[in-house]
DNA sequence: AGCATCACG
DNA sequence: ACGTACGTGATGCTT
């Protein structure tokens, strides 16, 4: 048998290393990790070289130590264990236990001591020792079969303290670095040692006279000395001292060796650990294998005909679709759970089942489904219009972290602990092997879905209650995704010959652009690629370069605004950015997106992504449709009613995140400049320039614009710097000014950081949340970041709430009035819609009055309106 | 797949 | 001293 080797772990001294080593790491929940991850590092490290058969991990048990009864303020002074260290102990246990490795401590005793005792009875028994620490006192341990390694920073950087090591590096023996601490004290255990006494003089006296023992022994013979004097006054102490740095090596321990064989890690609870902190490049690097048989069984049908009494009152769906884009692509089938039976229904059996359909359309029957959103869309194409969902998991799951990503069951369900979901990767391959499975499998796969859901359900509704959030939920995001359903499949027309006659225009601008652009560089070359227009500009046109990007010269439009009157050039090459975008992204890619058989777009709105509650739409992105510059804006026309003689309406909140602002912060003077009805960034410019309303000039409001949004994206006198092209400190005191001006503003803003550090979110009106892990970051950067989200967050994301209120309470409304009149989109701050002629009175009226009211703040809320025949004309 | 750029609120 | 304004998505180029 080859010869054991024991590996033996300091815990608490690796996990306080890594702590310190490395910066205040945090997973997407908040939860802190650098010392768990510090020591996973570590260990993976040490566990390839060593390869270890036995092994744990030692950890102190308590405040008081059998030590304490020699001195009773060992280790006193000591800082309190960070809470940001504290909470991650609980994870480090977690991840040993995944792999399969002891761990242990004693009532009383140091993990030193366990350590110590371990070690003794080991080699003992002839085995190869290896001790892991961060700590340099347990180096008095080694001998020619123990070896200790003590962490560098970094914590994968190691130092091997071995008997000839340690003589090399100090001249002693490893039991003589008991000494040493004897002498020279350890002010972080609060050991006194010998005052004046350091590490060149312990070791010096040390190598004359061997210990402690014998120096006091021998000290009649030193020739008198300062000190001499201090040695002779502190015996004492020197030799509780060194009794004190004395590691135990008879501890009375309940473990022993044979307890320590280690058979390896299970790797998939290792990976799931990980999976929970997000150690991603670790998951990446390991060849660790996640089990993927499925643990549970489940009992599953696949149903041919489906019969009334297989529907239940409340019941998990699961509508299975081949990929994302669920306006275009195929249902692959339906999975049902009632926690009792899961069956599958094939595409064929759900279009030709009347009782399936009327029970997906009937109200009163209850359906758990995750992303019904993207169910109602595809089946309202099979002409199935599906009602009553009262749970979707993918809307749970993003109220109780909006940083929860992935919208698949298996992703969800993982994420609370659920794990009998294969990834769809696994089911269908990816890329250009994706291939539906024979029907056993896909039918299997998608009853586990619709299980899934139904066993989550539960948990999640009360994670959201406990959060004081089920009312966010089910009142908001819930009724909301029907609605956004409704206007997705509606879609909005666009005309397509509109779109390729300004195509063909373009193409004739963009070419003579080129041409313009050749000329003047002396050569052709593409103005699409950064790095070669780099080359031209500033090494054959050598023009100066004022900013560089991470792979070379910066040419963003900034930049070449600035050198528009160094060089001709650059002014065309920034028409032909700007028209090469309209053609290549509005209308060639809008072109792409269009529906043949309606001539609609249908976009899909994301109402699961966004870290503030916002929306976002994809396929096409109808939310950047360009405005600003009139020939971006003239893209516009082309989307139009998709009635004769209908016009498209669009309404918009005016200042609304400012208004926001005025409520939660309820600054006296923001609350007054809003119920005045005044503009507010003229009012701005009065307050912070102290001037009256008539000596206001377009500067100074320019100015306090500028102001105005570094207020809401979280100011810092940089970013209002580079905004408005001053120098730093006079944007400090634009701000210092405007905070004079707003004080509640500024107490608001200093509350909300404070209360995100304590609590570690910030939340909006309606009561959504977001986690800032990093608002405790070492790293500056970071914790200005989150400190900077932590105020815009609130503003941000109450903005969304109230918009998305208003929608839902539109939709009634509509619905209430009879009207035709329909929303299609929502632009973050503007709703648009299509109506008749003869509805245009009616939504003048009400739109603005809906809006308006969505939710009462402390200050009126502001809508404007307008239509006309395409959207452009409604402006 | 990541980066730079630019469109929107 | 640090170095960025907040939130998104699509495109084309480069690796």
């Amino acid at each position: 048998m080859a010869k054991e080797k024991l590996l033996l772990l300091d815990g608490n001294s690796l996990a306080y290393r890594a702590f310190f080593a490395l910066p205040l790491l945090a997973n997407e929940s908040g939860i802190h990790t650098n010392a768990v991850y510090g020591f996973t590092t570590m260990l993976q490290k040490i566990l390839e070289e060593e390869k270890p058969t036995k092994m744990l991990v030692a950890f102190d048990a308590g405040k008081t130590t059998f030590r304490h009864e020699t001195f009773d303020e060992y280790k006193g002074g000591r800082q309190k264990t960070p809470p940001e260290l504290s909470e991650q102990f609980p994870y480090l246990r977690k991840l040993i236990d995944a792999y399969q490795i002891k761990r242990y401590e004693k009532e009383l005793y140091e993990a030193d001591d366990i350590i110590g005792t371990l070690a003794k009875q080991a080699e003992n028994k002839d085995m190869e020792v290896i001790i892991v620490s961060g700590d340099k006192d347990l180096t008095q341990l080694a001998t020619e079969q123990v070896s200790v390694y003590i962490t560098r920073k970094g914590m994968t950087d190691i130092e091997k303290y071995t008997p000839s090591h340690i003589e090399e590096k100090y001249g002693l023996t490893p039991k003589q670095i008991i000494d040493m601490k004897g002498l020279m004290g350890d002010p972080s255990d609060n050991i006194p040692g010998v005052p004046g006494v350091g590490e060149k003089t312990a070791i010096k006296l040390l190598k004359e006279y061997g210990s402690v023992e014998a120096l006091y022994e021998q000290i009649d013979g030193m020739k008198k000395s300062k000190m001499k004097e201090k040695l002779e006054a502190n015996e004492e102490q020197a030799k509780m001292s060194k009794k004190l740095a004395t590691i135990f090596t008879d501890a009375p321990i309940d473990i022993s060796l044979e307890d320590l064989d280690y058979p390896g890690p299970n790797e998939e609870e290792v990976l799931q650990v990980w999976q929970e902190l997000s150690f991603k490049s670790l998951i990446e690097k390991s060849d660790f294998q996640v089990e993927e048989k499925v643990t549970a069984e489940l009992d599953f049908e696949i149903v041919q005909e489906v019969t009334p009494d297989m529907l239940k009152d409340a019941m998990a769906v699961h509508v299975e679709i081949e990929n994302e884009h669920y306006h275009t692509c195929q249902i692959l089938g339906v999975g049902f759970s009632d926690g009792q039976a899961n069956f599958f229904v094939s595409i064929d059996t759900l279009s030709n089942n009347e009782t399936l359909k009327n029970w997906l359309e009937d109200d009163s029957k209850k359906k758990y489904m995750s992303d019904s959103k993207a169910a109602q869309a595809i089946l309202n194409r099979i002409n199935i219009d599906l009602r009553g969902v009262e749970f979707d998991m993918l809307l749970a799951s993003y109220i109780v972290n909006p940083a929860i990503s992935g919208d698949d069951v298996a992703t969800l369900a993982s994420e609370f602990g659920y794990r009998d979901v294969q990834a769809n990767e696994t089911i269908y391959g990816k890329g250009a092997k994706w291939t539906v499975p024979n029907e056993n499998v896909l039918a299997e796969h998608v009853a586990r879905k619709a299980f899934a859901i139904w066993t989550l359900q539960p948990v999640l509704e009360e994670k959201l209650r406990e959060n004081e959030q089920f009312d966010l939920y089910y009142d908001l995001e819930l009724p909301l995704a029907t609605i956004l359903g409704k206007m997705e499949s509606e879609g909005i027309k666009v005309n397509i010959e509109t779109l390729e006659k300004m195509g063909v225009e373009l193409e004739e601008k963009i070419t003579s652009l080129e041409k313009e652009i050749y000329e003047l560089a002396g050569e052709t070359f593409n103005i699409n690629s950064p790095k070669q227009l780099g080359v031209i500009l500033f090494e054959k046109l050598g023009l100066p370069v004022i900013k560089k990007t991470k792979t070379g010269y910066s040419t963003a439009a900034d930049v070449l605004e600035r050198l528009q009157t160094e060089h001709t050039i650059v002014k065309y090459i920034l028409d032909y950015r700007q028209l090469a975008k309209l053609k290549s992204t509005y209308i060639e890619g809008l072109i792409k997106e269009v529906h043949r058989e309606d001539s609609k777009v249908h976009t899909r709105f994301q109402q699961a992504l966004t870290a503030t509650g916002r929306l976002s739409s994809t396929d096409p992105n109808l939310q950047n449709i360009p405005i600003r510059l009139e020939e971006g804006r003239k893209i516009r026309q082309a989307f139009v009613p998709s009635n004769e003689d209908w016009v498209l309406f669009a309404a918009d909140y005016s200042q609304i995140e400012l208004r926001v602002l005025a409520h939660m912060s309820n600054d006296e003077n923001l609350v007054d400049a809003f119920n005045q009805g005044m503009d507010i960034h003229t009012r701005t410019a009065m307050d912070v320039f102290h001037v009256s309303e008539d000596e206001v000039t377009s500067n100074m409001r320019r100015a306090a614009k500028a102001v105005n949004f570094g207020i809401v994206y979280g100011i810092s006198d940089y970013g209002l710097s580079q905004n408005l092209d001053i120098t730093r400190k006079e944007a400090g005191e634009f701000i210092d000014k405007y905070l004079q001006s707003f004080p509640g503003v500024k107490e608001y803003m200093d509350n909300i950081v404070q209360d995100a550090k304590l609590k570690g979110y910030v939340t909006t009106i309606l009561n959504r949340r977001r986690y800032l892990p990093d608002i405790t970051n070492r790293n500056f950067n970071l914790r200005s970041f989150a400190e900077r989200t932590a105020m815009n967050t609130p503003i941000q994301g109450s903005a969304a709430d109230i918009i998305k209120k208003a929608m839902i309470d539109m939709d009634a409304k509509l619905k209430e009035e009879g009207l035709k009149s329909k929303l299609l989109l929502q632009v973050h701050d503007e709703l648009i819609f299509e109506a008749p002629r003869d509805e245009i009175e009616i939504l003048e009226r009400i739109v603005p009055e809906v809006m308006e009211n969505a939710i009462e703040l402390k200050v009126p809320l502001k809508v404007d309106f307008s239509y006309g025949s395409t959207w452009y004309d409604a402006k």
